[in-house]
RNA sequence: GGUCCCGUAGCUCAGCUGGAUAGAGUGUUCGCCUCCGAAGCGAAAGGUCGCGCGUUCGAAUCGCGCCGGGACCA
């Protein structure tokens, strides 16, 4: 049940009566039409635009229009009142019984109340994570996570086939310095003194992989040269990594449908392939390119290289593909994978990036155009830093000196549930401040113990209310009378409930699941108050023995609460409680 | 130099594919627990939505140009 869609149509429905009689032109392009909440709650429940929008094309004043709409639309048994107001805005208040049987539908929906079918079963891939396997997770990891696991979550319960996936960084330069490093470490495992160069990995996390090598080979390995060990080493400290990886993800609450491998594009044909499709499309030459403006002439040779013509699909340069000495670019590579995914089948790539990845967008949307001939789009989602503070002070990492905070440190310090929330608690693409104290902290600017404050309330309404003694199983709860409830402030939660789904809408259509979490703040926020006008008034106090009929509806009011909660919570990856300790 | 992102209350940020008097938290001030979990609620105060021009009945939102901050650029 979606109350502003239901109005939408049934404003539509109005509007071709009109049309029909001829009230207003036929023909009309009527997609513009909205129904909104308003931004104040004086001006009712819900807002139409139509007169504003119809008024030019149909060559009417908006009034004229907003007044027939308005007598129609009054007619309906659900609209209580149909207001012109302003330059030609309708504002509409619904009937309480609409409010009520609203609560009645939540309950028997359950947890599928607000799930939508806009996606109409289109098939997305979520790539999002994909951190280099050469060490742990870190914070900026974590953020991209949560972000991609929200959205994958987001655009299922949108109706979409949603496939979540991570692309492994496993064919680059960086896999054999993870190699060396763990090398080290397996020299270190023999009692030798751990030769950790510049530029290798330091952390302790490889003494672990040190001794898996030590297992597997023993001492064969130690006096040969590196030709002769790095691919075996790399493969066991590559799977290591991957291991602890996944790990990291579980303890997140993050699980992937697949991981694609680089390497797997290697010696196969893959890259070749999918340099083929686009060298038919006549997107591949030979060329050398202009110096970077900016950049001094001195610091620039001209080479000749392999090219995409990636400008006939709107980036701004031709981008190399093949260097100078005949190796791939990072690059292609990349442009396999995008071309396995499209191969696929699936109708919309999703990409989640870190901010320093956005010189990669443009390349990568041409490419996608390019191999799909503009079938698939590719939609880049980059997630900006995250600035980690303790009691104010910026907390510095460095990976380079091995003391980098990791996911793990992040999830033991504060859990995964805070972790998760408070990622998503900010636009992707704004910078995040992440503050263990605040984070830990049980109160109002920790948003999310405000939010689950209001699900444990309502958890334990329902606790006292079945240790009382009353039925308040969902069948029991949608019996009850909603007509008694009646007032403002119910209506108002009500109103907030009804904006679930519309909420769930435009977030997955913006790719936003920051936007739930905004929600939830402010469905919670309307819990409150009312909670707390129990206070004045104790008829609006959710327990009440002596009125058992209004005790019920009031029951069944805030159950409808906990469980768009719960839904919510859902959708970003947190765990509804019951209970607070 | 170019591309992308950001600029909204003292601070941190929401703001719905353009809508009415721009919202919340925090901080400041003042109220509310005999009572369902006060981990909460209510009120006051706080704004040239970076600046300018344009599109529109209407712009924080869209376009162009500046200013400031960040990321990236064989």
């Amino acid at each position: 049940m979606n109350l502003f869609s239901d109005i939408r149509a049934l404003v539509l429905d109005c509007l071709r009566a009109m049309q029909a009689e001829g009230a207003l032109p036929a023909g009309l392009e009527l997609d513009a039409v909205t129904v909104e909440p308003p931004r104040d709650a004086a001006h009712g429940d819900m807002a139409t635009n139509a007169a504003m929008v119809l008024a030019r094309p149909a060559g009417l004043q908006p009034r004229a229009i907003a007044t027939d709409l308005a007598q129609r639309l009054a007619d309906d048994p659900r609209i209580a009142a149909a207001d012109v107001a302003g330059p030609g805005f309708l504002n509409l208040r619904l009937a309480p019984g609409v409010w009520q049987a609203l609560v009645a539908a939540v309950l028997a929906q359950g947890d599928a109340y607000g799930r939508s079918d806009m996606g109409a079963g289109r098939r997305v891939n979520v790539e999002f994570v994909s951190a280099n396997p050469t060490g742990p997770m870190h914070v900026a990891h974590a953020r991209g996570a949560v972000v991609g696991d929200a959205l994958a979550r987001l655009m299922a319960f949108a109706g979409h086939e949603v496939t979540r996936e991570y692309y492994i960084n496993d064919g680059g330069a960086q896999v054999d310095v993870l190699a060396r490093s763990a090398f080290e470490r397996y020299r270190e495992a023999h009692g030798l003194e751990p030769a950790i160069a510049e530029g290798l990995y330091p952390g302790d996390y490889l003494i672990p992989v040190g001794r898996i090598l030590k297992d597997r080979f023993g001492d064969t390995l130690l006096e040969r040269p590196e030709a002769e060990w790095l691919t075996q080493v790399r493969e066991i400290a590559t799977e290591a990594m991957m291991a602890m990886i996944r790990d990291d993800l579980a303890q997140l609450g993050v699980t992937m449908d697949v991981y694609f491998s680089e390497k797997s594009l290697y010696g196969t044909g893959r890259i070749e392939a999918a340099l083929k499709r686009l060298t038919d499309a006549g997107l591949i030459y030979e060329g050398v390119l202009e110096p970077p403006k900016g950049k001094r002439p001195e610091d620039w040779e001209p080479r000749e290289q392999t090219l995409f013509r990636s400008t006939a699909h709107g980036d701004d340069v031709d981008r190399p593909v093949k260097k100078s000495d005949g190796s791939w670019t990072y690059f292609a590579p990349d442009i396999a994978y995008h071309f396995d995914k499209i191969e696929r089948g699936f109708d919309l790539l999703i990409d989640v990036f870190g901010a320093d990845h956005g010189g990669y967008v443009k390349r990568m949307k041409a490419a996608v155009s390019a191999l799909s001939d503009g079938r698939v789009t590719l939609e880049v989602r980059l997630v900006q830093l995250v600035r980690l503070f303790k009691d104010g002070q910026p907390f510095k990492m460095s990976k380079r000196a091995g003391t980098f905070v990791t996911l793990r440190d992040l999830i033991d310090e504060v859990g995964a549930d805070v972790v998760r929330f408070v990622m998503l608690t900010r636009k992707n693409d704004a910078p995040l401040d992440f503050d263990f104290a605040r984070a830990l902290e049980q109160s109002k600017d920790n948003p999310v113990f405000y939010v689950q404050y209001a699900h444990a309330r309502v958890a334990s309404v329902m606790r006292k209310a079945a240790a009382a003694g009353a039925a308040v199983d969902d069948a029991a709860l949608a019996g009850a009378d909603l007509a008694l409830l009646g007032d403002p402030a119910q209506i108002a939660l009500a109103q907030k409930i009804a904006q679930w789904p519309r909420q769930v809408e435009v977030a997955a259509r913006a790719g936003e699941p920051h936007r739930i979490a905004t929600y939830l703040s402010e469905l919670a926020a309307e819990f409150h108050a009312l909670w707390n006008r129990g206070n004045d008034d104790p008829a609006l106090r959710f327990l009440d023995e002596g009125a058992p009929e209004a005790e019920l509806a009031k029951i069944a009011l805030a159950r409808a609460t906990g469980v768009v909660i719960s839904t919510g919570l859902g959708i970003l990856g947190v765990t509804p409680a019951d209970e607070l300790r």
